[in-house]
DNA sequence: TACATGACTCTTA
DNA sequence: ATAAGAGCCATGT
């Protein structure tokens, strides 16, 4: 099995776990603020394993780079992550976030 | 060591 | 502008 070491996927949690509410952020500005650039696809990756990590993980506060809910069908309903995110006061129409830059959340930047 | 996987991103047609 | 393909990284087998 994996190794029981933490790898990039640990970092990569406690950076969406740091997503202020009513915030999100994209798969490869985490990668990048982790150190992975371009590793987008293993931000991903992480969230798709995160759902069994505690602490739980607002895998819901990331979404592409198109401010799209890529990763909705993923969750425990289709309709837990747009549900979440306008709960937290951020507008989805079309499993997509509305201003997404204007919600935007960058760890490089706000780390 | 090499191949396969993936909630991405970019470039090109 | 929309659609399709290739590229990219880290991890597991």
């Amino acid at each position: 099995m994996m190794p029981a070491k933490e790898s990039i996927y640990n970092t990569i949690y406690d950076i969406v776990r740091a997503i202020p509410r009513g915030r999100v952020s994209s798969y490869g500005a985490i990668a990048n603020a982790i150190g992975a650039k371009g590793a987008a696809r293993m931000v991903g990756y992480a969230m798709n394993l995160s759902h069994a990590i505690q602490p739980k993980v607002p895998a819901h506060r990331v979404v592409n780079r198109n401010g799209m809910l890529t990763g909705k069908h993923h969750f425990e309903t289709p309709t837990q992550m747009e549900a979440l995110l306008i709960k937290e006061g951020i507008s989805v129409v079309d499993d997509q976030i509305v201003d997404f830059e204007k919600f935007f959340w960058d760890p490089m930047i706000e780390l």
